[in-house]
RNA sequence: GCCGGAGUAGCUCAGCUGGUAGAGCAGCUGAUUUGUAAUCAGCUGGUCGGGGGUUCGAGUCCCUUCUCCGGCUCCA
């Protein structure tokens, strides 16, 4: 007999050599059904293989992420059958789940593989589902497992089983196919009963560009049809969420071939919005102590050496501009820190005057990989809401506290709820590539910590993610279709204030060299705008909105009366369209909505009579009557809730 | 940059196996004067992303190039 403890802690007795899926079934046979796979002592198992000594065991179905993941496994495995099934040659690497799927990297060699194959893939996975061949765990000496994939010349497979210790080797096999694999899958390729593959993409073997490029596919199953069938709809949903999508039907921005791409263009109504986010973030940073500053968009080739940039960066950058002058070289800006630290030099400092807030908006230009443009969140001009503050050591982790509050205002001002916190430290093993004192480092990297807990952060902390001149912490939040991207950011800078050779005078009367941090609470405006829109779906708050309200008469007759209303907003700093076609009431109504108009002003002989607006409101419909005045102040109540 | 997909009117899209472009919306003009998500009619609008080729003939086939989309890699 041997003793297994449940999650709820409590302790039974079975047989030595019972399944996991056996206990299931002791306990009920609805929850052996559902049963996908289980954790074993903590590791993710197959819910079929004998279980020999006393261990802690959680039953995984569906709802469990790491049922899931068993179960995309598993898909992943059958895809593999399927693609053998149609190309014997083909090697297959490495075919993990992942947060909404799966995907098998496979070498295809000569042959290749485009998207009209997968039909015929997904069918033949159908197939292979329905006859619902166990999946079967059993171990390989390494020996066996390196002789097994040199016969079948997979150097990929061969690579990972170098890595691996013997006696932990383990193979499954379902119907045809057999695959190096550690387990987590379900009991038999029956469980999946819809799949769709999604696409087709490169990707490196080992994520290096140096490494030969596989063909990753991509896919998705289900346990029922209907929930395949949902996530599609769901997709679908969240592609109209999309910012290139919305800002295009919003008028907010586009771009030019003939510019350039990855070159917005903002057009009047994004501009407004960008500005007002702009004023916003001034406004904020004026309160938080930051000072102003403004430098233009190129500085010489010597000030990027300096800095170190030019080295490492150079090559992949806008190349240098020429001059008339020979030898005379500029560089766009990449960044704003080279400048600002030569804004701290334009005077002896002393440590009075730290710590040094200097902000900028400031627009950057980066030579981004073609490949990698996306929308507004990917570009290769920009503007940061940069700032940089030059304090003493002692001071980074207040300061740091500050930026914190500083980015939480912003994010609860636009009712940004949705983001994690990054926290990027040192590698715990490579420490050469870091500059600066380790003393510095060990104190910034715990302060930045504290700092992030006091603040009550839902923080991730990865080693090896910080930069070779400092911690960092960055906020990270998730587009429409779930992609990461990594908005606000604060970092702590050991490399420039030396490389600027930059100081302070100390109490004691010494030079001292101060820290700087970099930091941006927007990250940049750009990719800000573009995560804000598909944070609200186009549906920006009322202060925000380009137009906040839409005047609509019922007809030509009254829009005198229309206009007067329209006057009384204008006068009130209310963004307001006066819609006086002669259209039908109800398409000028549609017309407001689709452009998203927060608030519309329905006026018509009844409202002429009575001196008052109708009021109707953006997605929720009729609020009734009132006077403009009373409008006007809802309008204004609403904007100070979110802004104070 | 690499792998895969796609480019037809301002937008969304149709155009079968090659026979010299079509709809809805938008725009313009006119009519209509309207009560909470599309009033009607007429008109304008496209070297079918660019270049080259095959063909009697190319939106359609081939090559090349640009841009966009999905990923990979990178991100000061």
């Amino acid at each position: 007999m041997i003793q297994i403890q449940f999650p709820d802690q409590s302790v039974r007795s079975f047989s030595k050599g019972i399944t996991p899926i056996d206990i299931a079934k002791s306990i009920s046979h609805g929850l052996a059904k559902k049963v996908l796979a289980a954790e074993i002592d903590g590791v993710l198992r197959d819910a079929t293989i004998p279980l020999t000594q006393d261990c802690s065991l959680r039953l995984l179905t569906w709802d469990d992420e790491n049922g899931k993941a068993s179960f995309w496994h598993s898909s992943a495995h059958l895809m593999a059958e399927a693609i053998q099934a149609f190309y014997p040659q083909a090697k297959f690497t490495i075919g993990p789940p992942i947060e909404n799927g799966f995907y098998y990297d496979v070498d295809f060699g000569d042959e290749s593989f485009t998207a009209d194959q997968i039909p015929a893939i997904e069918k033949k996975m159908m197939a292979l589902a329905q006859q619902d061949n166990p999946f079967e765990l059993y171990p390989m000496s390494k020996e066996e497992a390196l002789a097994y994939y040199k016969e079948r010349s997979n150097e990929y497979k061969i690579e990972l089983i170098e890595n691996l210790t013997d006696g932990e080797i383990t193979f499954c096999r379902q119907g045809e196919f057999v695959d190096l694999c550690r387990g987590g899958h379900v009991p038999s390729t029956g469980y999946i009963k819809a799949i769709k593959l999604l696409n087709v993409a490169g990707a490196y073997w080992r994520g290096d560009e140096k490494n030969k490029q596989l063909t990753r596919i991509y896919g998705i199953s289900f346990p029922q049809q209907k929930m395949l069938d949902e996530y599609l709809v769901m997709l679908e949903e969240a592609k109209k969420r999309d910012h290139r999508k919305l800002g295009q039907e919003l008028g907010l921005f586009t771009f030019s071939q003939r510019v350039g791409k990855g070159l917005p263009l903002w057009l009047p109504k994004g501009a407004d919005l960008r500005e007002r986010l702009e004023r916003f973030m001034r406004d904020a940073q004026k309160k938080a102590g930051y000072q102003q500053v403004v430098t233009p968009h190129i500085g010489s080739k010597s000030l990027y050496e300096t800095s170190g940039h030019w080295d490492k960066y150079g090559k992949d950058s806008f190349q240098p501009i020429h001059t008339p002058e020979e030898d005379e070289l500029f560089m766009l800006k990449p960044m704003n820190c080279p400048h600002h630290c030569e804004i701290f030099k334009a005077e002896p400092r002393s440590y009075k005057d730290l710590p040094l807030r200097l902000a900028e908006f400031g627009t950057v230009y980066r030579y981004e990989q073609s490949g990698e443009l996306h929308g507004l969140t990917r570009v290769r001009g920009f503007t940061q809401d940069d700032a940089h503050i030059f304090c003493m050591a002692s001071q980074v982790k207040e300061e740091f506290v500050k930026v914190i509050d500083l980015v939480l205002h912003v994010f609860k001002s636009l009712d940004f709820t949705d983001f994690t916190a990054q926290v990027s430290l040192r590698s715990k093993e490579d420490r050469e590539k870091y500059i600066g004192s380790d003393e510095n480092w060990d104190r910034a990297e715990r302060e930045i910590q504290e700092a992030a807990s006091e603040r009550g952060l839902n923080t991730k902390v990865v080693y090896g993610e910080a930069a070779f001149y400092g911690p960092k912490l960055d906020f990270m939040v998730k587009d429409a279709l779930g992609r990461s991207w990594q908005l606000g950011t604060i970092q702590v800078d050991y490399n420039l204030p030396e490389r600027f050779e930059l100081e302070y005078t100390g109490a004691d009367n010494q030079k001292h060299r101060p820290v700087m941090i970099h930091r941006a609470p927007f990250g940049s405006m750009e990719r800000f705008i573009a995560v804000l829109t598909e944070h609200c779906a186009g549906n920006f708050p009322v202060w925000l909105a380009p137009i906040q309200v839409a005047v609509l008469p019922i007809s030509d007759k009254f829009n005198d009366y229309a206009k007067k209303v329209v006057e009384l907003l204008k006068n009130n700093e209310i963004r307001t369209l006066f819609d006086d076609r002669s259209e039908k009431i109800g398409k000028k109504i549609r017309d407001s909505e689709v452009m998203k108009v927060p608030y519309m002003l329905i006026v018509g002989e009844k409202e002429e009579a009575q001196n008052q607006v109708a009021v109707r409101k953006h997605g929720s419909g009729d609020l009734g009557v009132m006077s403009t005045e009373n409008m006007m102040s809802l309008v204004q109540n609403q904007i100070d809730e979110m802004l104070n």
